[in-house]
DNA sequence: ATGCCTCTGGGGCAGAGA
């Protein structure tokens, strides 16, 4: 079973893209982010003619998160439980749904933005929601996981140069400390292999020839429980798919289970 | 090293991304 997650910035500016790599790596499971649509408007007719059901929860401009599969899809969950809102909305970054036996959420932490910024709290309020979700969905014998855009480097090494990030989000301590409590809970990061380089990056900005010269941070995290990381065969970031014209500014990762 | 930022809404350019 392959399950991947893959931030595809608008799923309508990537639905070219999205069609020709689903065509070639056929995931059973896609979890997406920042759809940038309106469930009305996502593409379904497209990802049904691939053989994928859909689940999804959009906005419009701003985030939106999916689940695509080919192996059932029951026990849809939009949103999380205690979710916080940032400046009076709820803003649609999480959906959960059980695809062929498997649990998974699609998630799109808050950016934070920077901190002391009150997005930056959002974020540390979320990742707690977050949190209490996991105590309450995964360690059942149901194998359960986590996918999304966390936001987050989870160490130094998954920056390509931490001595830039100084004043950043997404290497402070209270953001790795959110990434530890979810491991306390019983996840585990399911760490890609690179296929270039000896860094796992997922995301490379689109400024500043940052993917040619492999500046990048490993930000798309799969976070699994015993019963999911125990499965896996193999993880990969697909860093093909950040080159060319037309690509996202993160690559997907996928995941690779025992049957 | 595979390309010097891109997306949406709205109809210009602001806001967001990380």
């Amino acid at each position: 079973m392959r399950i991947a997650t893959w931030n595809v910035n608008s799923i309508g500016a990537r639905l070219p893209r999205l069609r020709g790599w689903l065509s070639s790596a056929r995931p059973d499971v896609l979890c997406l982010q920042e759809l940038k649509c309106t469930d009305e408007a996502f593409p379904r007719d497209e990802m049904a003619e691939l053989g994928y059901e859909v689940a999804c929860y959009g906005t419009g401009r701003w985030n939106g998160v999916a689940v695509l599969s080919r192996v059932g899809l029951t026990d849809v969950t939009c949103g999380l439980v205690d979710e916080p809102v940032f400046e009076d909305a709820t803003q649609a970054r999480a959906i959960g749904a059980t695809c062929g036996g498997v649990r998974v959420w699609s998630v799109y932490v808050p950016n934070g933005r920077e901190p002391g910024h009150p997005h930056y709290q959002y974020k540390l309020r979320w990742l707690e929601a977050l949190r209490g979700t996991v105590v309450a969905e995964s360690g059942t014998g149901t194998p359960f996981a986590v996918l999304g855009d966390f936001n987050i480097a989870p160490t130094d090494d998954d920056v390509w140069d931490i001595s830039l990030f100084t004043e950043s989000t997404h290497v402070t301590e209270p953001e790795r400390k959110a990434l530890a409590m979810l491991r306390d809970a019983g996840l585990s990061d399911v760490v890609p292999r690179p296929l270039k380089y000896d860094r796992p990056y997922t995301y490379w900005d689109y400024r500043q020839l940052a993917f040619p010269k492999n500046n990048g941070m490993r930000i798309d995290l799969v976070y699994a429980d015993e019963s999911f990381a125990g499965a896996v065969t193999d993880a990969y970031v697909d860093r093909e798919e950040r080159k060319g014209k037309g690509s996202s500014d993160h690559a997907p990762v996928v995941v690779d289970l025992t049957p």
